[in-house]
DNA sequence: TCCTTCAGTTAAGTTATACTTAAGCGAAAT
DNA sequence: ATTTCGCTTAAGTATAACTTAACTGAAGGA
């Protein structure tokens, strides 16, 4: 049996009619006529030795190799469009996609992106806030900041800072929290969206090397943690905060970190981008601006107490 | 900026070269001249803006643009070429490949394909035994045998037998072994190929059912059942069975099952095709035949008692 | 009922793409 | 020094892809 493919172009047409359910539409797609569209699909018919297609009175609808075949062929189409998509973007040095996630995105990138603005008047910065794991090859995303642990196989990775975590208020509320025991009467602010590290960095963590005994099971939780520190903003409460997302707000005056106690994590924030794309000019820009910009946050780490969380017993 | 694919020809150019890292052997594939290969790679590269080969003294290299599209490339056609493929294997009726579990191929199919042949001259089987999953979108496969528990999400599925297992031995054996407390004095043969079943189906389990007391940890392991089979088959000792391995071998009285005490499991063979694939001809006439054949199977079931496997205790 | 519209087909003719042949080129191999 | 190898280029050709225009058959509306 002859397997080689058919001519490509009737294939297209295939993929084009089989998604659209109509020739017509798929003619306008392709930017052909309907006739040239209808020519294509009896081609490949040809070369298949049956119909794709059943006509019907003014619509059609797939036949048995059709609905087997057209499956198959927009997955290789988007496969051929996503590395098209992406080699034409190579050569694009005027727009950088970053992705990240949203508290990052928030509270640390939104504020610095003035400044790489100016430094980098040339380059378009598009940023995509998402949780989701990227795929370079299938999403238009040139770089990747993501916090957890690594190893990035396959990819360049460049660790960008450490996270710690530490108590973290209002100047106001600041007043009436001098000692780990006064927190047991204010609220309580819970970020959730580090459940996945371990240890786990959460209030009860946090008291425990202070050795306190503090109920810290009550008080309102964000499954964001950018949602977190803008509750704790508004005077609302206080936060066991990750020092990169309170960072700006601590050197602007906002908040304010009042104890001494850190809770370091394992994880940390690393900057990802597909091997060798480092070199890019305008990502070998962001990168370089990234790691200066990360380095000056460390201002923070004076005078405080660096413990971490006790692993849970077994 | 334009993102519209490229000429398809093109592309399928480009993708051969670089799997052959050669012009003049993609062209050999493509069956063009080494010339026309050359002005599809030169056009792809004006639609892209810039090179995606480096020409060398007497070689080419993939650049960062083509480095960047070989792979997009190999998978989309990869996957055109299977759904091609796939789509006209429908029209061909005269062959049915089938994949199964080896025990199952050796112990079950092969010693029945003879019948199937008869009565289907005009069908070509092929076996492929194998444990890995097939996927009927991209391999070439029109029917799979498996053996476990489902569900099957969208494949047509249909219960062929449910399995138990009962000791079976050679006659010869058998005038030694008169009750469950003999087996303590023979080779315990064990089939390690069920050890993904809850309840766990082995001797330990037999004997517990049957109230004695016999240390079952002693004897061959053997990874595949029908191995396990085989060396019950010289005499070398005594196999807890599945009964549709056994099946043929109990018939023809080259093995016996002196117990009544079987073990039932909870896993049954399943039939699996692709969704309306049960419709095809020759799909159809397999399926209808090895239905006959598995109901035919039961006979063994008569006098015995069945158990289920308790489960483990917590 | 008749006319219109809609979706796809068919025929004839045109354009542009893909391809071949033949000659050329530079570097490596002999 | 000469040949060989792998790719390129130029010129010309075949054919695949496409367009325009006329056609079909059925659904929808007056």
């Amino acid at each position: 049996m002859n397997d080689r493919l058919p001519p490509l172009t009737a294939l297209r047409a295939f993929d084009a009619a089989a998604r659209h359910m109509s020739f017509s539409k798929a003619a306008a797609e392709l930017n052909i006529t309907p006739a040239a569209l209808s020519f294509q699909i009896k081609s490949l018919e040809e070369h298949l030795g049956q119909p794709v297609f059943r006509r019907l009175n003014r619509a059609v609808e797939l036949t048995e190799a059709g609905r087997t075949l057209a499956p198959g062929t927009a997955d290789g189409f988007a496969a051929l469009t996503a590395a098209w998509r992406n080699t034409r973007r190579l050569q694009d040095n005027s727009t950088l996609t970053v992705t990240a996630g949203p508290a990052f995105t928030a509270k640390w990138l939104a504020p610095r992106l003035y400044d790489f603005a100016q430094a980098n008047p040339d380059i378009e910065l598009r940023l995509s806030a998402s949780l989701r794991i990227m795929d370079f090859t299938r999403d238009e995303i040139d770089v990747a900041i993501r916090f957890g642990y690594g190893p990035d196989e396959g990819l360049f990775s460049q660790r960008l800072a450490d996270e710690w975590m530490t108590p973290v208020m209002t100047p106001d509320l600041a007043k009436r929290v001098k000692t780990p025991v006064d927190l047991a009467n204010v609220t309580l602010l819970h970020d959730d969206s580090l459940h996945f590290l371990k240890p786990a960095c959460d209030w009860a963590a946090w008291f425990k090397v202070e050795g306190v005994d503090v109920d810290s099971s009550h008080g309102p939780r964000f499954s964001q943690a950018d949602h977190a520190i803008d509750a704790a903003l508004t005077g609302t409460g206080v936060v066991l905060a990750r020092i990169s997302l309170a960072h700006k707000e601590l050197q602007e005056g906002r908040l304010v970190a009042p104890f001494e106690t850190a809770l370091t994590t394992k994880a940390h924030f690393r900057f990802l981008c597909p091997m060798r794309a480092e070199k890019r000019p305008q990502i070998k820009a962001f990168l370089d601006w990234i790691m200066a910009e990360a380095s000056q946050a460390s201002s923070f780490e004076q005078g405080r107490r660096f413990v971490s969380a006790a692993e849970p017993a077994e």
